[in-house]
DNA sequence: GCATGATGCTT
DNA sequence: CTCGAGCATCATGCC
């Protein structure tokens, strides 16, 4: 693949070298590339997908960049990792690292194994319990930060959604769009996924648009639209803000401080980004709080209950536990109970279970 | 060996 | 001014 791409560029260059790329497309072959690093021409999937009908060259290169990356951090780069003596894989979780309260891996980091694309998913495959015969058995909370959202702001829309079991997404694009809630097409459901998302880090109306591929007036109106239909949420959303600049700190729901000084600031981009983790910290903080809650009574449960299975890891919304068989229904419960449990909301908090061999069968 | 920038993987 | 939070890789420049 290399070497067609070589070929091709009709010169051998390093193509791990993104300044030798920029050389060789934008300026050698001439193509019409857009500045956006400080030191020249960006060579990012994103601006290279823009390009993808400028020259065949751009599809190989897209695909070597992610083969590389599959084989340089995920199969070469753990291997070294493995403890010899064990056979084994051991990460470190760290507790004091992240601003939001989050824990964070290390030495592998296991919590960006990739699962979106079917290639870098097998390579979940490799991960599997200690004893043979065990099962895997993963929790996952679900749209656990809307849900705080929904909590923290009393929004009466969003509430009624999750009580209602609704489909929050597709409510959302029958309020935004004003569309019956049976008649959301799958498009506005999307655009309205997005919208959703963005509220939850402090969108502005450039990053929307910037992901959904529109001008920023529609961007803007789509915003505008939602605080529109849940004011609650903007309300929340002003005071938040303002008692951060007022305190100099945002807490979350067990009272967790991320301290914000950037909120003073002159510099009106450090000054967003305070306004945006101002509104960020205490959603992505109170789901950290609570899984850990949740963490702590599970592990008290297995110990009381003296059983063989054990926690393995975290990954933000969900843990990853190893059973014997015959444990593998009642860790099932435990998880998805203790997790729901572990602290009480205006909405349901919804645990999702599943098991497998693998971490690779770990699937809807 | 260390720091920084660009890139890409996760939630 | 391009959406929060992380970590690993490779290239590159400097010590």
């Amino acid at each position: 693949m290399q070497k067609r791409i070589h070929e091709l560029a009709g010169i051998e260059f390093n193509l791990n070298s993104p300044k030798q790329l920029a050389e060789v497309l934008f300026e050698r072959l001439q193509l019409t590339g857009g500045k956006k690093t400080k030191s020249g021409y960006s060579t990012d999937a994103e601006t290279l997908e823009n390009l993808m009908n400028e020259h065949e060259i751009i599809g190989l290169i897209l695909e070597y960049r992610t083969l590389a990356k599959l084989k340089g951090t995920y199969l070469d780069g753990l291997i070294p990792l493995i403890d010899p003596k064990k056979d084994r894989l051991h990460s470190t979780f760290h507790q004091a690292v992240t601003a939001t309260g989050r824990l964070s891996s290390s030495d592998p980091n296991l919590q960006n194994i990739p699962t979106r694309n079917e290639e870098g998913r097998l390579i979940r495959k490799a991960f599997y319990p200690t004893v043979s015969d065990w099962r895997l058995v993963s929790a996952d909370y679900s749209q656990i930060e809307l849900r705080i959202l929904a909590h923290l702001s009393q929004d009466a829309h969003f509430i009624d959604a999750y009580k209602q079991k609704q489909d929050i997404h597709r409510r959302t694009a029958s309020e935004v769009f004003d569309v019956p809630f049976e008649e959301v097409s799958s498009s506005l459901r999307d655009k309205a996924k997005a919208v959703n998302f963005g509220i939850v880090y402090g969108i502005s109306d450039y990053g929307l648009a910037t992901q959904l591929r529109i001008g920023r007036k529609e961007a803007q109106g789509y915003i505008d639209r939602f605080f529109e239909e849940f004011p609650a949420i903007r309300e929340y959303q002003t005071k938040i803000i303002a008692e951060a600049k007022e305190s100099g700190f945002v807490t979350t729901l067990f009272q967790r401080r991320r301290y914000l000084p950037e909120l003073s600031s002159k510099n009106y981009n450090l000054r967003s980004f305070g306004e945006r983790a101002a509104l960020n910290t205490p959603i992505q903080g109170s789901a950290a709080d609570l899984i850990k809650i949740a963490m702590i009574q599970l592990q008290q449960e297995i110990e009381k209950r003296n059983l063989k299975g054990r926690i393995l890891l975290q990954v933000h919304d969900e843990l990853v536990c190893e059973t014997p068989r015959e444990e593998e229904e009642l860790f099932k419960v435990l998880m998805k109970e203790t997790m729901e449990q572990a602290i009480q909301l205006s909405v349901p908090i919804v645990v999702e279970v599943y098991s497998g061999d693998n971490w690779y069968e770990l699937q809807k």
